[in-house]
DNA sequence: CTTGAAATGTTATACTATCACAATGTATCT
DNA sequence: AGATACATTGTGATAGTATAACATTTCAAG
């Protein structure tokens, strides 16, 4: 499988993007695009409802509740039931094109999809952005001391809330 | 203040306690004992609802929703009310006696109680076991990657989905 | 063009959590 | 002991989150 997202994609760059001041209008197209690519590589579409739900959870770096999308959606002609938004929202974070932020319980778009990635996530208190951190290191460390009694981790979730560096200087 | 749990206490002695056969009576009745030095030494009414909520929960290492917690609650007399074991709940969660489940919508007993600690928990997802793993390295790593992105760490949830090793040998 | 599978529409319902206010109990001070 | 202030509990109502079940439509492979 080709590498979808390398030193030209700007989520990778940088981890705390969300924090960050950035070209969010890139930063959604482009997020938009390797989901385009990555769903045609699998053989898994993205049909109108569901690249509709990644495009809102896009507009902002923040965590959408799954009745947030409804509203959306219903407000644009789609169906107006709760499964529409859960179908699609699952749909989503089994590609790993969203996360279930279950602290929140809410959505938030993916911003680095493409790979095998479970990651950390850093949600600011004050103003309810949401960040990825490189979770690699949690991880390991989660893995070991499951390893060490004997605990075979297959999913994970790491959340912290706190104060992303705008805020904290703010207060 | 005293520390309440050390060498004698089964709990930290085996972290995956709840993995591993044991005397659960003590480890129960050990638990409440300390949960009640605890409210005393912090001057905190470990009342009768609060007392029994928590005695419900180290009945076993699964966590409990609210409202089994509740059933349980209004067979015995107390308030058939959601709020009644909310706040039992939440009262057992800021002491230290008891952790949310985010993962879960649920609540387990806390195998260690009297420290400051934000643990990792490993959910069997075939026995429903809940334990809690020593999360300082994990929480250190959490920290580190936070603090590289200036992103301050105020509280954090770490669990992980998997397999237990009875379950593990079981499959 | 058919056929089977995937996706969506729709109704209903289950589960989780909090608000608001009344009533009761408890600790403290005098 | 009595009065006061405060924490706790009781209770009814409601808000918010999520899924089950089944009918219908759409799509892609053969």
């Amino acid at each position: 499988m080709a590498k979808l997202h390398d030193a030209s994609c700007p989520g990778c760059q940088s981890p705390d993007l969300a924090f960050a001041r950035h070209d969010h209008a890139h930063c959604a197209t482009d997020a938009l695009a390797r989901a385009d690519a990555l769903c045609a590589e699998r053989k898994q579409r993205l049909t109108p409802v569901r690249r509709r739900v990644l495009e809102i959870l896009l507009e902002s770096h923040r965590a959408l509740g799954a009745y947030d999308v409804l509203t959306r959606l219903s407000a644009e002609g789609y169906g107006n039931q709760p499964p529409v938004a859960y179908r699609a929202l699952d749909f989503l974070e089994e590609q790993g094109l969203a996360h279930r932020i279950r602290r929140l319980n809410a959505f938030t778009a993916c911003m680095h999809p493409g790979e095998a990635h479970s990651p950390a996530f850093l949600i600011c208190r004050a103003c309810d952005k949401v960040a990825e951190a490189p979770a690699d290191p949690i991880r390991a460390a989660l893995i070991r001391e499951a390893a060490a009694v004997g605990f075979t981790v297959e999913g994970s979730n790491i959340e912290a809330v706190g104060l992303c560096p705008a805020c904290a200087e703010a207060a």
